[in-house]
DNA sequence: TAGCATCTACTACGTAACGTCGTAGACAGC
DNA sequence: GCTGTCTACGACGTTACGTAGTAGATGCTA
């Protein structure tokens, strides 16, 4: 279904259809359905092109990926400990972006946390790891 | 649903609706159902006791969690795109906490990981946190 | 021993999401 | 005015889920 966002910018149904039937069989308003469906949860957004409609995807593949993850994240119950076995689970390669994005991060906040009250519970764990 | 997890150890049909009827008005069968197709879909395991079945939860709450997060993270496309958004849109608290797990996980890797990968550092932790 | 309680297994029903289409109707071009 | 192109809307089968009832086995007890 989301093979469709692979394909870049604002296609309108047949332009999609068309790019499908190398792969799949597909009605022509089969995917003018999904299509539908998808703007309706807000997955896509559309705007007029003459009497069709044009859709593009509403947020990157990735951006989605990452809902979905804080999500489930979300309903870990302990989150460190959820943190914890995600990044054994990980791969080496992944660990490492991980780690190149934290810092990345960090290079980016300098406009400091120290006052908003959130910092100081990193900054314990930071102590305590020595 | 998941809210039996929140209680520990093993229980049978008869406790879980038990533990439930303070929040919520089930019917006995209907606790037996849901905990039944829960064991077929491998996320309880039931061992016999008596005439009844025993109920556990598979995994924890937090190893559900990571795997959605793995799910989520391998249909994201760019991996590392993905785990810069998901880094860059997590709390102060969690980027701390991700940063200890990383580094736990470092130093672990030393020594090689359990069979799991992940009780190492799970363990450290709570043993630090009382 | 008859009867009641306790458990499981199986079935059922409503709701919702999805993948898949078809039909009806609006509009534009030849 | 016919034909093609689009949309809107409804439909059908499947799967999952929450809820629950009934049937049947088994065990305890008066």
């Amino acid at each position: 279904m989301d093979q469709l966002w692979a394909v870049d910018g604002a296609l309108t149904v047949r332009e999609v259809h068309e790019r499908l039937s190398g792969t799949r069989e597909l009605a022509y308003t089969t995917v003018m359905t999904v299509l539908d469906r998808l703007a309706k949860k807000r997955l896509t957004e559309r705007e007029r092109d003459g009497k069709a409609w044009r859709y593009k995807a509403a947020a990157p593949r990735e951006e989605l990926a990452v809902d979905l993850m804080r999500d489930a994240l979300d309903r870990a119950g302990d989150r460190r400990e959820a943190l914890v076995r995600f990044v054994g689970q990980v791969s080496d390669e992944e660990a490492a972006l991980l780690r190149e994005a934290l810092s990345r991060l960090e290079a980016t906040e300098l406009g400091g946390v120290d006052a908003d009250g959130v910092a100081p519970a990193a900054r314990k764990l930071e102590e305590r790891e020595g």
